[in-house]
DNA sequence: TAATAAAATGTCACAAAAGTCATATGTAGA
DNA sequence: TCTACATATGACTTTTGTGACATTTTATTA
């Protein structure tokens, strides 16, 4: 469970840490106490609804929007539509980027929990992308799904370079939709109600 | 996230506080109230579109981070960093992204000012670039400078595409300078202070 | 274990809220 | 042009939440 200290609480709303403690003994915004000090933490879960109930805006991160949301990388746009075709019809929102430009925006703007990626286009060097994410703090977490007609050596080496998983073409839709779902359950287990 | 006080309203408005409280009480300027007292806080960007909304001057410092910053974005990393060296001793802000993801990222991330482009990047379609910014709200004010060694032809379809304006290669510092600046000093005219 | 950073606590001065009344500004009608 | 009215703003006051500062204690890191 993410929880957050009184710092971060004042940081995030301007205030200074003193009110922040205030908010909290008077009973304005839930928290508990850590033995020893006494220390304060409060849950991600109460504080964004303490900024809710009040009409304080809440950061991006906090909202995880792009939870449900899963961006398809690939040049080639019939490819790119099946693979739409698949994860919508399981629920997910889904976007498409065909050129490396496109992916690069949409990821740093829509903050998705899963890209797919194919690791041959054109101008675009996949490790070079994957390399990037992980050293992006924003958009570090996003999990990365390589799918490609490349050599297991490529595919191997592509998860070195920090992909989550890949999927060899050819592959059944089936196959697909379970790494998705592997990979998004994985890092969030509320993403999406099951097809049943 | 930055946020004002109703007293810092006031005096950058140079009207009461009384009058502060009630441009929120009526709806006409964003805020939100803390718990205990309920002061009122208004989030720094709110308060930038309440005062260009009715016309009335922005002081400097509430000007969009990336108003004195250039994205570079050129594959021949030698070329660019010859862009930036000219910029920097400027006094810009500046970033280098040499391929299209890169340049997509950051441009989202950062939302310069303006972005310098070579239209013959390898997978990368400048136009498409173009259009795309052109068409994506968070970054469709972005000033983009087209900078290639392609035909008058060529340059003028990317104008035609959306690009503000471009630079046709070789060309003198004295001109990319010039045409920076010509650009951002458009949009935002007190961006920056001259070099003399 | 020592050094450093972060949080808690106590206190005081200040700043903002809220109520009220006076004044300024603008509009409509005669 | 003048008057009557509506509305917005400023001035003043009381109350109290918040920020700043200094200090102590705990947590983290080397």
């Amino acid at each position: 469970m993410k929880t957050l200290t009184t710092g971060e609480i004042a940081k995030i709303c301007d205030v200074n840490l003193r009110t922040v403690i205030r908010w909290i003994e008077r009973g304005d915004l839930k928290g508990f106490k850590l033995p020893g000090r006494g220390n304060n933490r409060v849950t991600q879960q109460d504080f964004v609804a303490f900024l809710q109930l009040h009409q304080m805006p809440v950061p991006a991160e906090f909202l995880d929007e792009g939870h449900n949301h899963v961006l398809i990388v690939d040049d080639e746009l019939p490819f790119a539509k099946s693979i739409q075709r698949v994860l919508k019809g399981a629920g997910y929102m889904t976007s498409i980027a065909n050129d490396g430009f496109s992916a690069g925006s949409q990821l740093s703007t829509i903050q998705p929990a899963l890209m797919t990626l194919d690791l041959s286009m054109p101008g675009l060097d996949g490790y070079d992308v994957i390399r990037f994410v992980r050293h992006s703090e924003r958009i570090s977490s996003t999990r990365i799904l390589v799918v490609s007609a490349l050599s297991d050596q490529a595919l191997i080496k592509a998860v070195e370079c920090g992909a989550d998983a890949y999927l060899q073409k050819p592959y059944m839709n089936s196959e697909l939709l379970a790494a998705v779902e592997m990979l998004i359950d994985n890092s969030n287990s509320k993403a999406k109600e099951g097809s049943g």
